[in-house]
DNA sequence: GTGAAAGCGCTAACAT
DNA sequence: ATGTTAGCGCTTTCAC
């Protein structure tokens, strides 16, 4: 492996002659020498030791994003608004699944804490007992910045979010005024802050237009598709009536979906699904589902800009920032009264 | 930020003590001293620098997948699978996204490769321009597998594939045998070498059955939805005659729905679609596509397995693996022959 | 059972 | 316009 020292060996310099115009900080360095270093680094295809070079400014250049599950659609777009920023500024992103389990998120945020990377972008379950982790970090000025996961202990940590109780208000208000009265609802998994809210949202646009809260109309999910499956599948068979079927994300949607047709309804006929992120999965399901539309990629481009002007000591303009949603109308339709009683 | 020097002091040990305990090297230091150390180790909530470590091993304990496209549920599997296999093993991964830009690709492996990574597994596009970069890996005796890509003039770089010729040529074969006879296809990008093997496995399954080679029912695509979108439009507008279409991936056969059913044409009434890669997306189409499933969770752990094999210094026990594929039937139909002619 | 010292490859004062 | 030197935090010989 070629290092430094060999090039300057090479062309008869020190290596701090090199360092320099490698690093752009050669100003004070004839053209010559200049030239005939970046001649010898082609040749030798030498390209610096990155980890040595960590070791002495404190940097890596890396990043990294910590996801529940980088199946989910909306997660994958997050990461590619993130990777895509990264490159153009000269990171690299580590980009890790936590597949929802705690303890691997946790180990995630201590390993990575370690000088591998110089930030993070962090969409963990953020219950109490990470309060413990946050707070260290925020005493070590550790740069980190939240999506889409809020911590009601940590209000100051930067964050970028999505408008989730206007969201989830605004869509249970749009099958509200189609007609629909008996709103099923599905939430996500409830240790984390966006189900909490999509939660709220639903019911506080239930309580506005005097509609009643029934809780047997709630089901916890899990933001998978086979949580909609099943839940959707226990509310069938509850044998309540209920002409709408709200699912906090598309993935739940599309297992309510399944479960809805094998249970040999008609959508939206019988029952009207909507769901929430907008996934995109052009013209997959038929009749598609009316859901609220999260700028994904555009908050992960914002939460990376925050986070290196964070890594690299400048204020952010902005370091909480919350994006409005937009209610997609995909075609719901007002409940059929006659065929509303299908159970 | 707390160092191995400050817990040496605090116990009044050498650096070097610590070191030894911290890496499980310590067989002859005693117990007492070992306790102390842990003790004072867990108050200052001390973590190495795995910078600094990888200095002087020289190894990072990081490994990289560079995949064309997160969104992509079956590269989001393997990735799945890599990052598992990597933390049970004490690795972490760097999952890099590439949005298939030969440039991203080629400086994510220049980069990465400089100590950032100690081997990577790779999907990259693999065209000429690749090899002179992949031999010089090879020179340096630097770790890398592929998965799902071959290059032919690199025949015994390790690596881990799905059986794409004959999986094309089976699910190809299961349409003739329901009585089709014309049979579009839509190509992946042919700059990768499981696009070019799903091609020859359908032109093959045509030959073997004695059926011609119609160029114009042969279109290529990307791999992504719009693509086969797209792609199929053209096909219906052709005005040529086929009964069925193959599509080289399931996203592609996710888009060709959509422009059939735009179309105003039956599934599969009128016309049957087929996949490639069994795509988890349970209940979502309707009906659902007959594909073919590909193992790949399974090959990346297997890839992983094999790379850190490579980079701890063990020979892989198997180092090229073939994956048959099975076919995945969720209910192609014969074509109706009246409607055949829908052009 | 433990320590001293060298060195990994680089950057950044501080010279000159 | 360039070189000398120290040092980043750790592991690893070699020594006692």
């Amino acid at each position: 492996m070629v290092t430094i020292k060999e090039i300057a060996e090479r062309c008869g310099v020190s290596i701090t002659t090199v360092s320099r115009v490698l690093n752009n900080k050669g100003d004070s360095i004839s053209e010559k020498t200049k030239e005939r270093i970046f001649r010898v680094v082609d040749e030798l295809n030498y390209v610096p030791n990155a980890v040595a070079r960590s070791m002495v400014t404190k940097r890596t250049n890396n990043i990294a994003l910590i996801v529940p599950d980088i199946s989910n659609p909306f997660f994958a777009d997050i990461a590619k608004g993130a990777e895509r920023t990264c490159v153009n500024r000269g990171f690299h992103l580590f980009l890790c699944n936590s597949d929802m389990d705690k303890e691997v998120e946790k180990e995630y945020i201590r390993v990575l804490r370690k000088r591998l990377v110089d930030g993070m972008i962090i969409t963990t379950q953020n219950t109490e007992e990470y309060d413990v982790i946050f707070e260290e970090m925020l005493e070590d000025n550790y740069p980190f910045v939240f999506i889409e996961r809020y911590s009601d202990k940590l209000a100051d940590v930067p964050g970028v979010f999505a408008g989730n109780m206007d969201g989830a208000y605004n869509i249970t208000k749009h099958l509200i005024e189609l007609g629909h009265k008996d709103i099923a609802f599905i939430t996500g998994p409830l240790v984390t802050s966006n189900a909490r809210y999509r939660l709220e949202g639903y019911q506080r646009a239930l309580k506005d237009h005097d509609l009643p809260v029934n809780p047997k109309l709630i089901r916890n999910g899990n933001y998978k598709v086979a949580g909609g499956y099943r839940e959707t599948k226990t509310l069938l068979e509850q044998n309540i009536q209920f002409s709408a079927l709200f699912a906090s994300n598309d993935l739940m949607a599309f297992g309510a979906y399944q479960a809805v047709k094998e249970y040999g309804l008609e959508i939206p006929e019988q029952l009207s699904i909507v769901g929430f992120d907008n996934i995109d999965m052009p013209g997959v399901i038929e009749p598609q589902v009316t859901t609220m539309d999260i700028p994904a990629y555009e908050m992960a481009v914002k939460a990376v800009t925050i986070l290196l002007d964070l890594i690299e000591g400048r204020t952010p303009k902005e370091s909480k920032v919350y994006y409005p949603l937009k209610l997609v109308n995909k075609g719901s339709t007002a409940p059929k009264k006659e065929v509303q009683d299908f159970a």
